[in-house]
DNA sequence: CCATTAACTTA
DNA sequence: GTAAGTTAATGGG
């Protein structure tokens, strides 16, 4: 017999509200109520359960307070945790694919009784989620019974009856008499469950108790009924549950979803920390199986012949998808190892090249691959982080091409914020599990170790799915309504790859001898240091483990606790700053840190990077969809956090060197996102300042101050950084270190000041709130889900937001630029190369003879490259040494 | 071995 | 207050 579940809704919510600890997200949101809910759910779908239907108390007064409006009154307001909850619980139903019901002016006992009396043909169990006494009544051995989720146990007539004393189709006549706390309803008074149960297993139903009215004895009780009987058809009226609301119903609609519907909300899970459910989710073997596959025919392809005259039946229009497989990740040295493609829905073709394994069957020859990849680099041709590819190729002598489409950039333009892996993409819009890299690869090994034929099915899904993809990403572009953004991959995105891979391949030149003498001095250095604290300390200790440190310093030197983190003391900066004057090994300590912090995150890795190339230059990755606003990110090794502030980090910089003949140059945006929010806002005091191009922060401080604007100039430009990062009064306070109050009234003067700059913020929230996403300059959007967020995660939003706007758009200025510059060198061969970006800034190594001629022609370029209701400036410097531009 | 945390570097 | 990446220590598996 199949098996319907019924779960009585908000009665469900709030016993499992009270029935679970407090339990809370990392940002503060309560997740009890969720957490049990989610249990609840892979429960049951663990269980055999067929159907599932959630039964939903309407929202205005129901039927029952028509007739009394005493009804259920003397319920109390729930917690506002549990509040916060029912709302995300509620979608959450939805969004797992669960029939909800709810009837105006009806409870959910009410649509559960009538789901019943509707069913009660068919041949099904029925199980009702609730401890509501009026559901008593529903109870029949037969076919339904009551469940309780948190103790697992089934309630049926004998369970009943032992509770009440009653059989259950008499539930509401025992509640007539005993009446309901719980329900306020009445009864009647004077009545208990013993006498009532007595009655009705005497006379049976309320009717038959009153007519025969003489026959009850004691007199005591008798004259209780007599008094009350108005109250007591009344509360038997309030405990009868309607039961014809549905004239004929289809189970089908509660079908539970064949795919665990948990999963379709695995992202909010991990949002709201709810993360166990996930991990026993993923030991469930079903899920594998229950994950879709999607099929084509993996192809391969071992000769020339057969891979020419495939290409050929390529026809002109096609997009085509391509994706190389190399022996490693870094293109300077990689091989390759084989290629795919694919350009239709059916199938992908793979072409081995490079495999190198005992007994490797046929291959196509390096020289014949490339040949080939020229052809469909002729093409539409697309691709998932098209930069690797298209890189390697280069490598291999190939010329440079702008791909049609890179599908890793299409999804992170249509959402910045979630991972943007092939994988991940193919399961969010396939549902697709892709074939591993590591259950092809062994651990160790490279991928021209591999089997041709595993190689194949490998290779060919990765195509495949990129050519999918492209479709797919297509579609959602169109349903979120920015059909525009492909333009602006087009115009932008995709030529800024060849940008990066072009300064990728530059890299930057390293000295290796000053990094060498740098790193002796910063070791003697850190040696006498770590002598130093040992004997201060009393004894030797890991000075980098925090832990240790924080013993030494607050239990064996028993200097006062200034700060906790979530595992122990607190031994950052600020706090050992303020300890400084308290013990002399405080300022040890923060020496030894900046300067361990030099070594082992630039001097030791840079210099050795430097030395294993022939050129002594080091060689970034540039990540385009590595960040939520659009700036870029660098990593192996991160050259956009090379160290200025302190006099020994900016040693470093001194390292950085052009080569022979060459000199640096240094070409830095000044104030651009002010610059933007005085574009955007079109405050008139902000946008003359910038006209004139004055001060912005000392005119800021005049105008905020009055007098003394010089001395202040700092609070202003605290105060003009702070907009742009959706800043609040404490932290103003905290930066100033002056009171959150004085704060307050500085930001409150500032707005007063300039009212049109508060204005413009303010509709940045307000679009934010009412859209779910802002967008930058060139229309590139970042999503905020408002609906799921605690007023903790509202604020931070908010930040976000704002921010997201100016930072976002002054990074689509700068790739405007050096899209232009790139393609400006390239047209007129000038002797210079880009080497880097730092976010508003950008480096390249110039011939030194015509330094200032190229310095001046990019200067023009990025102070022109877009037309701002105010003038866009640049600051260029040319040195020989990174450490000497300014 | 891997993920997380604390600390610190930049714009 | 925003946006990143790297390092070393730590603790669970």
């Amino acid at each position: 017999m199949k098996k319907l579940t019924i779960v009585d809704t908000f009665g469900f919510f709030f016993r499992n509200y009270y029935a679970l600890p407090p339990l809370k997200s990392k940002d503060g949101f309560p997740t009890g109520l969720l957490t049990g809910f989610i249990n609840f759910i892979f429960n049951l779908t663990k269980d055999s359960n067929d159907y599932i239907l959630f039964a939903l108390d309407s929202e205005g007064p129901s039927f029952r307070q028509e007739i009394d409006k005493e009804y259920k009154a003397n319920r109390p307001e729930p917690p506002k945790e549990l509040l916060a909850q029912l709302p995300v619980a509620i979608d959450w139903i939805k969004k797992m694919g669960f029939k909800q019901i709810s009837m105006p002016k009806y409870e959910a006992d009410d649509i559960i009784a009538s789901m019943v009396k509707c069913l009660k043909d068919k041949n099904i169990k029925i199980q009702i989620v609730s401890h509501d006494k009026d559901l008593y009544q529903l109870i029949d051995d037969k076919k339904v019974v009551l469940y309780n989720p948190v103790k697992k146990e089934e309630i049926d007539e004998t369970k009943a009856k032992k509770k009440f004393g009653v059989e259950p189709k008499y539930i509401k006549d025992y509640l007539a008499l005993v009446g309901d706390s719980a329900d306020n309803i009445p009864g009647v008074r004077g009545i208990g469950p013993k006498g009532a149960a007595k009655l009705i297993n005497e006379f049976g139903l309320l009717e038959n108790i009153y007519k025969n009215i003489e026959k009850v004895k004691p007199e005591r009780i008798k004259k209780l009924l007599l008094e009350q009987k108005e109250s007591a058809f009344l509360s038997k009226k309030l405990a009868t549950l309607k039961d014809d609301l549905f004239k004929n119903c289809n189970i089908e609609e509660f079908k539970l979803p064949n795919l665990n519907p948990i999963l379709k909300i695995a992202n909010e899970l991990i949002r709201y920390d709810i993360k166990s459910i996930l991990n026993r989710l993923k030991q469930n073997p079903l899920i594998e199986k229950e994950s879709k596959r999607i099929e084509f025919e993996a192809i391969l392809i071992d000769n020339k012949k057969e891979l020419m005259s495939v290409i050929e039946s390529i026809p002109d229009e096609a997009i085509v998808a391509i994706d190389t497989e190399t022996n490693s990740l870094d293109t300077k040295v990689a091989n390759l190892v084989g290629f795919s493609f694919c350009f239709d829905e059916t199938k992908a073709y793979y072409v081995p090249v490079g495999h190198k394994y005992l007994g490797v069957g046929n291959q196509v020859s390096k020289e014949d691959a490339l040949e080939a990849i020229k052809k469909l680099l002729s093409k539409k041709f697309i691709g998932h982080n098209l930069k690797f590819d298209l890189s390697l190729l280069y490598y291999h002598g190939i010329k440079e091409k702008t791909p049609f489409a890179d599908t890793m950039i299409l999804a992170w333009l249509v959402d910045p914020e979630s991972s943007v892996s092939l994988d991940s993409l193919a399961k969010r819009y396939f549902s697709h599990s892709m074939i591993a890299y590591k259950d092809t690869v062994k651990k160790g090994e490279n991928f021209s170790l591999v089997n041709i034929d595993e190689a194949t099915k490998y290779a060919a899904e990765d195509a495949f799915m990129a050519y999918k993809l492209y479709f797919k990403l297509l579609d959602e572009l169109q349903n979120k309504n920015c059909s525009y953004l492909l333009d602006e991959a087009k115009e932008v995105e995709f030529p800024f790859i060849n940008t990066l891979i072009d300064m990728e391949k530059n890299g930057i030149k390293i000295d290796i001898d000053f990094f060498t003498k740098l790193l002796e001095k910063t070791d003697r250095r850190l040696n006498e240091l770590t002598n130093r604290i040992y004997e201060l300390a009393g004894g030797e200790f890991n000075i980098n483990s925090t832990k240790q440190l924080g013993y030494i310093l607050f239990e064996k030197l028993k200097l006062p606790t200034v700060k906790k983190t979530k595992t122990g003391y607190s031994t950052n900066e600020m706090v050992l700053n303020t300890l400084k004057d308290k013990h002399e090994i405080i300022k040890e300590i923060l020496e030894y840190r900046e300067l361990f912090k030099l070594k082992s995150t630039y001097i030791d890795p840079l210099l050795k990077l430097a030395k294993k190339d022939p050129n002594q230059r080091i060689y970034t990755s540039f990540i385009q969809t590595g960040t939520a606003t659009g700036r870029l990110s660098s990593k192996n090794p991160n050259l956009q956090n090379i160290p200025v502030k302190t006099e020994v980090g900016r040693e470093i910089r001194y390292g950085f060197v052009a080569k022979e003949g060459c000199v640096l140059i240094g070409l830095d945006y000044s104030q651009i996102e002010l610059r933007l929010l005085a574009h955007f806002s079109k405050d008139p005091s902000l946008v003359e300042a910038f006209l004139e191009d004055e001060d912005i922060h000392l005119e800021t401080a005049k105008k905020l101050f009055k007098e003394d604007a010089k001395k202040k100039r700092n609070i202003a430009k605290s105060i003009n950084f702070g907009l742009i990062y959706g800043m609040g009064s404490r932290k103003l306070a905290q930066t100033l270190g002056i009171s959150t109050k004085e704060a307050k009234n500085i930001i409150d003067s500032y707005f007063a000041s300039f009212p049109t700059v508060k204005d413009f913020l303010a509709s940045i929230e307000n679009f934010a709130r009412d859209n779910g996403y802002v967008e930058t300059l060139l229309k590139r959007r970042r999503y905020f889900d408002f609906n799921h967020a605690s007023p903790v995660q509202i604020a931070a939003y908010l930040r976000e937001a704002t921010n997201t706007v100016f930072q976002g758009s002054a990074a689509d200025l700068i790739k405007l630029s050096m899209n232009k510059i790139k393609k400006e060198i390239y047209d007129r061969n000038y002797p210079a190369k880009m080497i880097l970006q730092i976010h508003d800034e950008l480096i390249f190594e110039v011939k030194e003879s015509e330094a200032k001629a190229i310095g001046d022609r990019f200067k023009d370029i990025m102070e022109n490259i877009y037309k701002l209701n105010v003038p866009l400036k640049c600051s260029l410097s040319i040195s020989k040494r990174w450490g000497e531009l300014k």
